[in-house]
DNA sequence: CCGCCGCCCTGCTTGC
DNA sequence: TGCAAGCAGGGCGGCG
């Protein structure tokens, strides 16, 4: 499920693919999965230019030459996929971008879980999300101060989108066991030092997981296709029953925040 | 504001 | 063998 690294990975790849294409066609076949913004067509972005690709949270941003951009959530199993003009449609493909070049970015996701936004300039769209943790702005004294007097299970917190962007259940986990913090803690119940520790091994695992282009446990690719190499680095997350990499403990599945949470019993406290 | 829960959706795995 | 239930889970809206 795209995550941070994922997500970095493929709109590296559209960087790299599609960056001053120019859009001729747009072709909407699912209408839910990019719902137009009142008063406005797709059809408007027809003639415009790509002139950027980044990424926000979980969240892949084309910025246009007007300054609008289309804002992609992935969710579990969407996938954004160049094509080349004559490659035939990505299994699962809702919304086709075909450029001015042949080539096409195909939208497929065979849960249909996924959006795709039509952002006008200006528009706050990402003003309830919190920090990026690979930024300068993820230190460990803000951390320590979005954990304080907060009741909250300490995973639930790193999943919360508003307090720590880009984080889902994979790094979650990984990040937790590195730390070794139990994932159901009150996050108010951190001591100061096991807090450094997690602020570290979330950056830690973050940028290991975006070295080997992203974790494919089952559905992800990147831009082009490919699959990630961090499911082969990964120390609990699915590994039920697995030993411990670092004290041969089996790994145990309890559910947490509606989220299926793997973690070490014994060395996790 | 906070925390919790259900819903959306389909493909794969598991169990009888 | 065949079918049904269970599971995967990010984001959002509703509720107390």
């Amino acid at each position: 499920m795209p995550e941070l690294p994922e997500v970095e990975t493929i709109a590296r790849g559209l960087a790299a693919t599609i960056v001053g294409k120019r859009i001729a066609r747009v072709d909407v076949r699912l209408k839910k999965m990019a719902p137009a913004p009142p008063g406005v067509r797709w059809s408007s972005v027809v003639g415009e230019r790509v002139i950027g690709i980044g990424r926000r949270a979980k969240y892949a941003v084309l910025t246009l030459e007007s300054g609008r951009a289309l804002v992609t959530s992935l969710r579990m199993t969407g996938r954004l996929v160049v094509q080349r003009p004559h490659e035939t449609d990505y299994p699962g493909t809702h919304v086709v971008l075909g450029f001015d070049d042949g080539s096409r970015l195909s939208f497929a996701d065979v849960r249909t879980f996924g959006r795709m936004r039509l952002v006008l300039p200006g528009e706050p769209w990402d003003a309830e999300l919190g920090v990026e943790p690979l930024s300068t702005g993820f230190t460990p004294e803000a951390f320590i101060g979005m954990l304080r007097g907060r009741t909250t299970p300490i995973k639930a917190l790193l999943l919360d989108q508003r307090r720590v962007a880009g984080i889902g259940n994979i790094y979650a986990c990984e990040a937790l066991w590195e730390a070794r913090i139990r994932p159901s803690r009150p996050s108010r119940a951190l001591t100061k030092p096991a807090i450094r520790r997690l602020h570290n091994a979330i950056v830690d695992v973050l940028e290991r997981a975006l070295d080997l282009r992203g974790t494919s446990v089952d559905d992800y690719v990147d831009a082009e296709g490919l699959r990630g190499g961090f499911q082969n680095a990964l120390a609990v997350y699915g590994r039920l029953g697995e030993p411990c990499l670092r004290c041969g403990a089996p790994i145990v599945r309890t559910v947490l925040a509606q989220r299926g949470t793997w973690w070490c019993r014994a060395c996790q406290r």
